[in-house]
RNA sequence: GGAGAGGUGGCCGAGAGGCUGAAGGCAGCCGCCUGCUAAGCGGUUGAAGGGGUAAUACUCUUCCGAGGGUUCGAAUCCCUCCCUCUCCGCCA
C-alpha cells in the first residue's frame, strides 16, 4: 500500500509509476474521496470535543441536582450528527481501501522501464551450461524412466498439475529442503515453520488480496487461505507490532509447501514439474532498515545464488523491468537456472525489495533510538530456492547417457548417495 | 464437541456509567544522594491521526481483544465475533 499522503502530494509521480507498470488506474477519485474524509474527520473531532466538554458540565450539574435538560437535548443532536459523520466516514474508508489496496508498489529508480519479460535485463551469468555428448532429456522423461516421479497417479489422486514423488525422487526433494535450510541458517537466517493456512488479514498484508483472489486456494467454514508462498506468513510475523531499531535487520528462512491456482496460465508448462498447484519452497524473508534495504536485497540475492553455486547449477540473474514486476515489489531480481532439456534459463528464485509497501499494509513498524514516532520497516523476500525446480535442474543438468543422474557433491551428505539409477 | 474462566499500558494488576490515558507495583529513563555497588528520595516514560511551529512548546480527536448498539456521556451496560486458559470427551 502506498502512503495516501504521498499520493495526495505527488499524484503525478504515482500516475507515472502506474503507467510504467502498464496499469490503467485512476487515482483522481481516490484523492477526492480522501479529501472528503479529512473534512469529515475535522468536523467530527470538533463535535466530539464539544460533546466532551458539555457532557462533563452535565455531569457536574447533575451532581449539584441542577437541571441539565437543555444541554442534554443539545448534545443528543450533536451525537446524532456524529453518528451520521461516522457512517459517512466508514463509506469513505471503504471506498479508499477498495482503490488503494489495488495500487501496486512504485518501482525503484534503478528498475528498467519495460513492457514484459522481454525487457528484463540480465545482470550476470554464472556457470557454463554443460556440453552433452548425447541428446539431453526433459526432466519428466528422466524421472519417469527412473520411476521417481509419477505424474499420472498424481493426476489420479488430485488432478492436473499434481505429481507424486517416489523413492529417490521423494528423497531428493527432502534432501534439498534440508540442504537449503542449513545453508540459509548458517548465514544467520532464523528457521521458521509457520501456519500454511492463514486468515484474510495475513494474506492482505503481503498484497495477495484483495487483487489476486483468483490465484489462491481457500477453505470455507472456517475460511482460510492456503499460502502461495512462505513470504505470506513469515512477513506477517510482526504485523501490528512495533520493533526497536536494534531488532533490525531480521532474517528468516522457511520451508513450506506452497499452493497456487495458476489461473490464467492454462497451457503453460503443462508437462512436468515446473508449474504445479502444490510445490515446496524454501523462502528467505528480511526486515530491514529503510536506508539499508537495497544493500540487503543484493545480499539476499547473493545468498540465493550461492545455493545454485554450491549445487553446481548454471544460472543467470536478471533484473525485472517495470512491466514484469510483482504487485508488492519495488525492485526484483529473478534468478534463472539453466535447463538443458528445454535449452532455456527458467526462473528458480525471485528476490524482491518491497520497501514499506507490505509493512504499511501489515503495520510492521519500528522506533528509532531517541526519536519519537515510528517508521515502517522495509520487507524483502526471495526464494532460496524453489525446491521442485531445483530438483528438475539437478535431473536435467546431471543426467548421464545411461539414464542415471549424478548428485552434486554438496548434496550428497543430505541425499545419502551419489547417484540415482 | 460439552462445561467454566478470562482478554486493561513494556510487564504485573486495580477500576464495575462522568473526577480514568487509566490507581498501585515492576521495568526503563533523568536528576539527587552516595568510597563503589545495592538501597533510598524526587521527577519522568504508550500509539495513531489532525491543528500549530523554522523546530520545539502547545493543543484537539481516537485507542482498555475486534466490531456494532444503548446513553448527553462507556474500559465499565447490551449484542456479535476473535483469541487465551482450565476441566471433560475425541483425536495425529
Amino acid at each position: 500500500m502506498l502512503d495516501i499522503r504521498s499520493i495526495r502530494e505527488n499524484p503525478e509521480l504515482v500516475k507515472e509509476a502506474l503507467k510504467k507498470r502498464n496499469e490503467d488506474l485512476s487515482i483522481d477519485g481516490l484523492i477526492a474521496t480522501e479529501a472528503k474524509k479529512r473534512a469529515l474527520i475535522q468536523e467530527g473531532e470538533k463535535l466530539r470535543s464539544e460533546r466532551n466538554t458539555v457532557s462533563e458540565e452535565i455531569g457536574k450539574l447533575k451532581k449539584e441536582k441542577k437541571d441539565a435538560s437543555v444541554q442534554v437535548a443539545e448534545m443528543k443532536k450533536v451525537s446524532d450528527r456524529i453518528k451520521e459523520i461516522d457512517s459517512e466516514m466508514r463509506e469513505a474508508d471503504e471506498s479508499i481501501d477498495s482503490i488503494i489496496l489495488t495500487i501496486p508498489n512504485i518501482p525503484h529508480e534503478s528498475v528498467p522501464v519495460g513492457k514484459d519479460e522481454e525487457d528484463n535485463v540480465e545482470v550476470r551469468r554464472r556457470g557454463t551450461p554443460r556440453e552433452f555428448d548425447f541428446e539431453p532429456l526433459n526432466h519428466w522423461d528422466i524421472a519417469e524412466n527412473l520411476d521417481i516421479i509419477d505424474f499420472n497417479r498424481g493426476a489420479k489422486l488430485a488432478g492436473s498439475r499434481f505429481a507424486l514423488m517416489k523413492g529417490m525422487g521423494a528423497k531428493l526433494e527432502r534432501a534439498l529442503i534440508g540442504f537449503m535450510l542449513d545453508s540459509n541458517t548458517a548465514k544467520g537466517y532464523t528457521e521458521i515453520f509457520p501456519p500454511i493456512l492463514v486468515n484474510r488479514d495475513t494474506i492482505t498484508g503481503t498484497g495477495q488480496l484483495p487483487k489476486f483472489e483468483m490465484d489462491l486456494f481457500r477453505t470455507s467454514d472456517p475460511e482460510f487461505y492456503l499460502i502461495p508462498t512462505a513470504e505470506v506468513p513469515v512477513t506477517n510475523i510482526y504485523a501490528d507490532e512495533i520493533l526497536s531499531e536494534n531488532d533490525l535487520p531480521m532474517y528468516f528462512t522457511s520451508y513450506t509447501p506452497c499452493f497456487r491456482r495458476e489461473a490464467g496460465s492454462h497451457g503453460k508448462d503443462t508437462r512436468g514439474l515446473i508449474r504445479q498447484h502444490q510445490f515446496n519452497k524454501v523462502e528467505l524473508v528480511k526486515y530491514a532498515l529503510p536506508e539499508k534495504s537495497y544493500d540487503e536485497l543484493e545480499k539476499l540475492t547473493a545468498d540465493a545464488e550461492e545455493i545454485l553455486q554450491k549445487l553446481e547449477l548454471p544460472y543467470r540473474t536478471v533484473v525485472l523491468c517495470t512491466g514484469d514486476m510483482g504487485f508488492a515489489a519495488s525492485k526484483t531480481y529473478d534468478i534463472e537456472v539453466w535447463l538443458p532439456g528445454q535449452q532455456k534459463y527458467r526462473e528458480i528464485s525471485s528476490c524482491s525489495n518491497c520497501e514499506d509497501f507490505q509493512a504499511r499494509r501489515a503495520k510492521i513498524r519500528f522506533k528509532r533510538e531517541g526519536k519519537k514516532g515510528t517508521e515502517f520497516v522495509h520487507t524483502l523476500n526471495g526464494s532460496g530456492l524453489a525446491v521442485g525446480r531445483t530438483a528438475i535442474a539437478i535431473l536435467e543438468n546431471f543426467q548421464q547417457k545411461d539414464g542415471s543422474v549424478a548428485i552434486p557433491d554438496a548434496l550428497r551428505p543430505y541425499f545419502g548417495a551419489d547417484i540415482i539409477k
